[in-house]
DNA sequence: TTTGAAAATTAACCTATGTTAATTTTTTAC
DNA sequence: GTAAAAAATTAACATAGGTTAATTTTCAAA
């Protein structure tokens, strides 16, 4: 949900790693398979060029929640783990078959100097993911579950096309049954 | 909560800032006064060089909730407006008196540059806003407002000590009411 | 040191969401 | 096209936190 192709251009980079030999890869996941399991280390972020994919961890409650949903031209990593080298809380996975551009901290660090010296453009992608944040920090304390599953649908229109129910209850943060109850109490109002 | 004096060092920036005549501004407010008001652009990053401030909206459902709370050597701002330039939904209150210096957009990018060309500092700002916020999220969703309570409490005990109940009771997103109630129950087992 | 204002506590009742479990609908694989 | 699996729905009951309002405690100003 944080655009990042008006950032880093896929296809440069594409070219770009080709001639230079940078190493970067690409991958090809199909739907179902994980690219980041909790526990382990965040090595990557990725840059998604075609397909969806999922955050999610699991709470104390031992439920599922989802963090967030990334769909092509959006950057998808575990923040926490990535930058700092901790073991990581969130798994990822591919909703459907998918192709990602993974690059390291290394890596990011010779793109963003190779397409912008000043890293104005990476900057970007950070206060950018900063004020998403602190919006949805926002809204889950204000807004009643209805009000979020509502803003939601609005607000990514795609994402909700695109993912299970189930999904985008956990990522509001109330469990199947009751999102299917809200939908039932806007339907008969 | 998001230290940044790791990054900008505010006695070096007062220096340079009076040698070169950068218009960077020092300010001092009093316990109880407003330096950024809802509605309005944030026109400033404020470092925090003395004092504890707090930040906080008016809800949908017109209750106050706290953003977040800032004390010494952190950094404090509402992000998505200073960034955006869109006008902001966040009131930054002093606590206590306090000493601020302010950075507008400008005069952040001059400091950034001077004290690092490659702005890794400052990246490191946000990224670790990023890091904090997706941390918090992860616990406004998973956790109990009790556990929420008792987390604070652990993590940050000096704005626990600092802060009045009802500020922190806002901060988890219950009403003062509901905390007392918690309290009596953490208490009563 | 007193006194008024602010903050915290307590209690009774209300509501949204959780839990469990059974049922129906949709999707997927053969 | 059918069977099995996955997802969504529904319902009955439980519970955490909200609401209102009264009471007590703490704090700050004179």
């Amino acid at each position: 949900m944080i655009k990042i192709n008006r950032y880093l251009p896929t296809d440069k980079i594409r070219d770009w790693n080709t001639q230079h030999q940078l190493g970067i890869r690409e991958i090809k996941i199909k739907k179902g398979e994980l690219i980041l399991q909790a526990g382990f280390k965040c090595q990557h972020l990725y840059l998604i060029e075609k397909g969806f994919l999922r955050m999610y961890y699991h709470g104390l409650d031992a439920h599922e929640y989802t963090h967030w949903f990334a769909e092509e031209g959006s950057v998808c990593t575990s923040p926490f783990s990535y930058f700092s080298g901790e073991p990581n809380i969130l798994n990822i996975e591919a909703l459907e078959d998918s192709e990602l551009i993974a690059l390291t901290r290394e890596q990011l660090e010779k793109v963003v100097s190779f397409f912008d010296t000043d890293t104005r453009p990476i900057r970007n992608v950070f206060i950018e993911m900063s004020m998403i944040m602190s919006r949805r920090i926002i809204h889950m304390n204000t807004e009643s579950a209805e009000q979020q599953y509502l803003r939601f649908k609005q607000e990514f229109p795609e994402i909700f096309a695109r993912a299970k129910q189930a999904h985008i209850a956990s990522y509001i943060g109330v469990r199947p049954q009751s999102l299917s109850r809200i939908i039932h109490n806007i339907e008969n109002k």
